[in-house]
DNA sequence: ATAATACGAGACTAATTTTATCCTGTTTAG
DNA sequence: CTAAACAGGATAAAATTAGTCTCGTATTAT
C-alpha cells in the first residue's frame, strides 16, 4: 500500500512551486533538474496538476508554471488525488459494485474508516506548512542564497 | 493507494477461518467457494499466511487449514503485511536509500507519520472483533444454521 | 510577420506488478 | 498402498506504472 513514484514526483513539484514568488513562473526544465524528476514524465504530471487547478501554466517565451492559489490552500490530499485518484484503501470504498459481499461485509466499514483517517490526515497537511519547514532548513544550510545566485 | 485484490482475499480467508472451531480444519476448496476466491490463487495466498504463521496447514486426507492462534491474537495489520509486505505509504519509509532527498526532505516525516497512523489503526483490528460482528449479522439472517446443515 | 520558446495532447513503449493457472512432489489417514 | 490434500516452482496473461516522443498551439521579442 504505497503511493506511486509519480505521486511523489508531483508532491516534490508542488513543493518546489510553493517556494517561488506568486508572480514568478518556472519552466519544466528547472523543476525537473532541481527536484530530480525525468523531464518528460514531469511534463505529464504537470498536465494533471493543471487540470486539477493546482498549478496554472503559461505558454510561450517566458512561460512556465506557478501555483494557481497560495500554498496555504493546497493540501497533500489534493495533490495525491490529482495524480492517482481517490485514496480508497480498498476497491470497495471506491466502487462498491465491485464486490458481492459489500452489503453484509464486516471488513468494509474498516476500510471506509481507514480511508477517512488517511484523508483527514492528508487534508491537514498544506504546502504552506511544508514550505515553512523547508525554508528553515534551507536557511540553516544557506541553500536559498546559493540558488538565487544561479538564477 | 489501495490494498491489492490478493490482500482482500487473504482477509476474507482469515475471517472465514476465524469462524470455525479451533480443532477443525477446512480445505482450500471450501474457503474458495464460500469466500468467492479463485481456488488456485487462494492456495498461493494460504502459503504466505502459513509462512507468516497466521494459519497452520495439515496435509493428506482430512487435511486443510486452521488459524495458528486464536482470532483475538490476529490483527488486520499482520494479515496485510503477510501478503503484501510493509504498509510503507511511500517507498522512502520502506527503503530510505531509494531517495537522495531523504535527509533534508520535509515530506518524508509526513509519510512516516501516516505510516504509523495506518499501522496503529490496523493493529487494533483483531479478527475476534470482526468475527463477533459477523456472527451477529449471520444470526440475524440465519446464515449460520443454513451453513451447518450443508456441512 | 516570424522565429524562438514553452506548454498541450495523444500515441507509443518498456518494465514491473498483479492475478492468476498448472504441474510435480510430498505428506498423511485409513 | 492409495487417494486426498497441501507445498513449491514455473509459467503466463492482464493491468498498471514509468517514461518517451512527436506534433500542435500559444506567446513574446524582434
Ligand atoms: S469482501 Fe468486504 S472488504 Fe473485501 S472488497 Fe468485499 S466488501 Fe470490501
Ligand atoms: S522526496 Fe521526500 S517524500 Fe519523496 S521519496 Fe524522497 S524522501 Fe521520501
Amino acid at each position: 500500500m504505497e503511493i506511486t513514484q509519480e505521486t511523489d514526483y508531483a508532491v516534490r513539484c508542488v513543493l518546489y512551486l510553493s517556494s517561488i514568488g506568486p508572480e514568478q513562473t518556472v519552466r519544466i526544465e528547472e523543476i525537473a533538474a532541481e527536484m530530480q524528476i525525468p523531464r518528460s514524465f514531469l511534463a505529464k504530471i504537470l498536465q494533471k496538476l493543471t487540470q486539477a487547478d493546482i498549478v496554472r501554466s503559461y505558454r510561450g517565451v517566458k512561460g512556465g508554471f506557478r501555483l494557481s492559489r497560495p500554498p496555504k490552500e493546497i493540501t497533500l490530499l489534493q495533490v495525491v488525488e490529482a495524480v492517482e485518484g481517490p485514496v480508497a484503501m480498498n476497491r470497495c470504498t471506491r466502487e462498491g459494485s465491485l464486490c458481492d459481499f459489500k452489503k453484509t461485509c464486516v471488513v468494509h466499514p474498516v476500510w471506509r474508516r481507514l480511508r477517512t483517517i488517511v484523508e483527514t490526515y492528508m487534508k491537514d497537511i498544506t504546502f504552506e506548512k511544508l514550505k515553512k519547514e523547508r525554508r528553515q532548513e534551507a536557511m540553516a544550510q544557506n541553500i536559498l542564497t546559493v540558488r538565487r545566485k544561479k538564477t
